[in-house]
DNA sequence: GCCGTTTTCGGCCCGACTGTTTTCAGTCG
């Protein structure tokens, strides 16, 4: 059972409650804690099995009790009646740009629309002609929203949304008038995929920057134009709102619009009780703005000390920043070097001595190169033999003098199915640091995978537990593996916990990272990079670290070798 | 339905834009 499904009982739920228009707050529960449950980085599952879950924020004993009936019997009662009361694909039509609930309502009860199909049908018959409320632009609207829901665009990842929200902004800088301009949003707070752009902007010529905006390249549909707020959809698909804020309200609005939701509630409520308002445009006492330039500003006039853009999600940030318990966050600069890295002598696309050089570049203290072993076949995997000559043919790299750097002599060794290591154990004691990771029978059963992992990591050979839940962003679920043992056996036998920061894997993720630390573990911040190029995704997995409320002393490699060296000897 | 430095009841973020309206409801973020 997986939280998404989890979640998306509970928005199905709120969306019905929303459509049959009782309660104005009870569906904003349940939507509150859909989201809540989607953005968890633990298993919903062992939550439950603690007898946790009204521990998770926006979760009481009516929806936990849900959720529990959920996930022993596949059902919730309630829900089931709504769809009995209302038999309608109600997440598949609010997915339609446009439609919400009250619209979702009236095309049931008037026409009998009950999902995309029959939404269509109507349409085509032009049955929604003088429905009240409905003009010619409202179902030209829903027509295009239909294509946009069936086309399946969904999530980008950060790092293209990154490059795009960069060409955006160098575009507005050089045409649009602009004296300064921020992306907000979820691409600030640096989460693994975002729906949209948002953007602010100050400028001496409003007319001047929307019309920058809505004429950049790629742009398909101008969605909203108005004084102060324009959003356009590019042809990929991407959505991107930009609004002009006054130098004033910048921070407050950089500080609204980067969210997320959930903080700016908490937010907003804690000014409420200060008798204060806080909107976009400021932090406001009766009609007297008291902050609004800066986000720094606002946060400590709530007598909250200053909370990072990758912390604001709502989960513990504000109470930390309250008792100034708010983590101090690694960043880039910290890290000594990487520990995971391919070579063209297994599936990576460079020579050693090219990942060396392009290592050396960015100012390491040291390197590992990490190949596969002989059961990843498709990635042509080292025997026994190869991976000796391989550590000679460092140790040569090394002693010719060529890089300050030290190349370390390491391995990414699979770990079978019995949970044995595919190399010799003779062989794994020569090497500096050795990462085990899970590459085959992804689909075996959770007893299984764990048991598995942790006869691997009780070899004293390992020292890194490599991605650790093997999922694929966007693509592939993690496999079933009881993190809680994992962390205790890699504990006793001090093994790291891998943050891999290829922006695909981004693994472990933030809650993950959080409780692995709290079990006394070390993480590895490496690339796993199969290229020069790669090397580049450190940013990345720093970026998910900063969101994991990781510290730079949580991390193996930002020590210098030495300490470092020592830390993983046993 | 959730939640608590106005705590177990009575609130619940709030502003911008659009379309179909003659003053506002619905959607969105």
């Amino acid at each position: 059972m997986r939280n998404k499904d989890v979640a998306a009982a509970l928005s199905e739920i709120g969306i019905l409650l929303e459509v049959e228009g009782k309660d104005k707050f009870k569906p904003k529960s349940y939507e509150r804690a859909a989201r809540s449950v989607e953005n968890l980085g633990e298993d919903i599952e062992a939550i439950a099995a603690r007898g946790e879950l009204t521990s998770v924020p926006g979760i009481g004993e009516a929806i936990a009790k849900k959720i529990e009936s959920f996930l022993s019997t596949g059902h919730i009662e309630a829900l089931d009646s709504l769809r009995e009361r209302i038999p309608v694909k109600v997440a598949e039509l609010d997915a339609i740009p446009g439609m919400g609930p009250k619209t979702i309502k009236l095309l049931y009860d008037e026409l009998g629309v009950t999902d995309i199909e029959s939404l269509e049908t109507a349409l085509k018959e032009g049955r929604l002609k003088g429905l009240k409320g409905i003009g010619p632009k409202t179902e030209t609207e829903i027509a295009n929203g239909i294509g946009l829901a069936r086309s399946g665009i969904g999530r980008s990842f950060l790092p293209d949304a990154l490059a795009t929200a960069e060409q955006v902004m160098a575009h507005m800088h050089t045409v649009g008038h602009v004296r300064r301009i921020e992306v907000a949003g979820s691409v600030r707070r640096r989460k693994e995929t975002v729906g949209d752009l948002d953007f602010l902007v100050e400028t001496d010529d409003e007319g001047a920057a929307v019309n920058a905006f809505v004429g950049l390249e790629g742009v398909a549909d101008v969605l909203a134009k108005g004084a102060t707020k324009t959003s356009v959809r590019l042809r990929s698909g991407l959505q991107m709102d930009m609004r002009v804020i006054p130098a004033e309200s910048f921070g407050a609005g950089l500080q609204y619009f980067t969210g997320s939701i959930d903080h700016n509630v908490h937010l907003r409520t804690i000014a409420l009780k200060k008798g204060l308002e806080l909107n976009e445009y400021g932090l406001f006492k009766g009609k007297k703005q008291v902050e609004g330039d800066s986000e720094e500003g606002i946060y400590r006039a709530l007598g909250l000390d200053y909370i990072p853009p990758e912390l604001r999600e709502d989960s513990g940030e504000i109470d930390a920043a309250l008792t100034h318990t708010l983590p101090k966050l690694i960043s880039l600069s910290d890290i000594r070097g990487d520990l995971h890295g391919h070579t063209n002598e297994s599936d990576g696309t460079n020579t050693t001595e090219e990942m060396v050089e392009a290592a050396a570049v960015k100012k390491y203290d040291y390197y590992c190169i990490s190949d596969h072993t002989k059961s990843l076949k498709i990635a042509h995997g080292l025997d026994e033999k190869r991976l000796l000559n391989r550590i000679q043919e460092i140790d040569e790299l090394n002693s010719s003098g060529r890089w300050r750097m030290r190349i370390l002599k390491g391995v990414e060794v699979d770990i079978l199915s019995n949970g044995e290591l595919d190399m010799s154990d003779n062989v794994l004691a020569q090497l500096d640091v050795v990462t085990a990771s899970v590459h085959s029978r992804m689909k075996d059963s959770k007893d299984a995978i764990t048991e598995r992992v942790c006869t691997a990591l009780s070899n004293r050979n390992v020292h890194i537990f490599g991605h650790p839940t093997g999922r694929l962003i966007l693509e592939r679920p993690e496999y079933e593996i009881d993190l809680d043992r994992v962390f205790e056996a890699a504990k006793s036998s001090r093994v790291a916990m891998e943050l891999n920061s290829h922006p695909h894997r981004l693994d472990l993720n933030p809650g993950n990272l959080r409780r692995a630390v709290k079990a006394g573990l070390k993480i590895a911040i490496n690339t796993d990079a199969h290229s020069v190029l790669e090397l580049e995704n450190m940013k990345f997995g720093i970026f998910q670290a900063c969101r994991g409320w990781i510290e730079p002393r949580n991390v193996l490699n930002t020590l210098p070798l030495k300490d470092l060296l020592a830390a993983i000897r046993k």
